[in-house]
DNA sequence: ACGAGAAACGCACCCGAGTTGCATCTCGGG
DNA sequence: CCCGAGATGCAACTCGGGTGCGTTTCTCGT
């Protein structure tokens, strides 16, 4: 489903060298550490959205601990490099808002969750639409408002 | 949406009888048991959204098993008596579904949840706009998804 | 009214995602 | 090089959600 779109999207975009990443994590004021480091790489490579499971399932074979990754994430966040999002399902899923190189300076946009296999998948092709007349709150007509779509994926439906 | 809101609704409504949301109950299909009649009144004399945790404290000194509470929320909810809603802090909370019919509650229109105060609202004049070569999966492109908004409120902005 | 079957309950327990405490390590500025 | 404070790894904890199972109870048919 969404593997084939994100790895589509990893191979049209060279990626960032450590320097860069260094760069991108101390103009955030902070320190540029080899966990960190891997995570910012594993997001530069995967793309898409990602919870710390999946992320913590990637690195621990290097030796990295799975609190040392939640903490990276909630610092990244925090520092803005990286968005956290909850897409309803109880867990909390990054994207990189600030890459480096700008490659992935990604805005805001829709997500689809797909109800049978709960994959996610981003969508930043999609916005909404107010028809004629339609009283909408303050915040959905100035778009801000995240967006969360539910069905079937293509492999499911 | 906010608290006065609620209150001034709850002032304008009588509390429904036994009888009535017995009737609530067997027309969803769920038999009418002395756990799942306290939650139901429980939310029409509280109104609002509430977490399970909430409704287990003030249920669980008639003897009410927090497991069964629980169960009964999930259960009320998938007869679509009781919508489920997580404002992004890891929490279900349920509330009553307009009109608490239900079943002719559908998910043609996107709904906007205010992450602040939980209110739920139908949005019946908003759409999705896929642009240009974007791509979405054939359930998006065919309407065929559920769409949720998240924001804040007019009267919680 | 009675009986049967299946839904629902209560009790006890488990799980996953998130989070914390603390000793030790390490980055980076002086 | 030194040092301080930030970051890490290890171990454990928390919290909300969820499950298994024996027993109870609702409700439908007779």
């Amino acid at each position: 489903m969404s593997a084939r779109h994100v790895a589509t999207k990893a191979r049209s975009r060279v990626a960032p060298t450590v320097k860069e990443l260094q760069g991108l994590l101390r103009g955030a004021g902070l320190r540029s550490t080899a966990p960190r480091l891997a995570v910012l790489e594993y997001f530069h490579s995967h793309g898409g959205t990602n919870s710390h499971a999946e992320i913590f399932d990637a690195l621990h074979d290097r030796g990295f601990d799975r609190a040392t990754i939640y903490r990276i994430l909630v610092d990244l966040a925090e520092a803005g490099i990286l968005s956290r999002t909850d897409l309803g399902d109880h867990v909390w899923r990054f994207e990189l808002r600030r890459g480096a190189r700008g490659a992935q300076h990604t805005e805001e946009h829709p997500h689809f969750v797909c109800v049978d296999c709960g994959g996610v998948s981003c969508l930043p092709g999609l916005s909404l639409k107010v028809e004629g007349q339609a009283k909408a709150p303050r915040s959905v007509t100035k778009n801000k408002v995240s967006i969360q779509l539910k069905g079937l994926c293509d492999d499911c439906s």
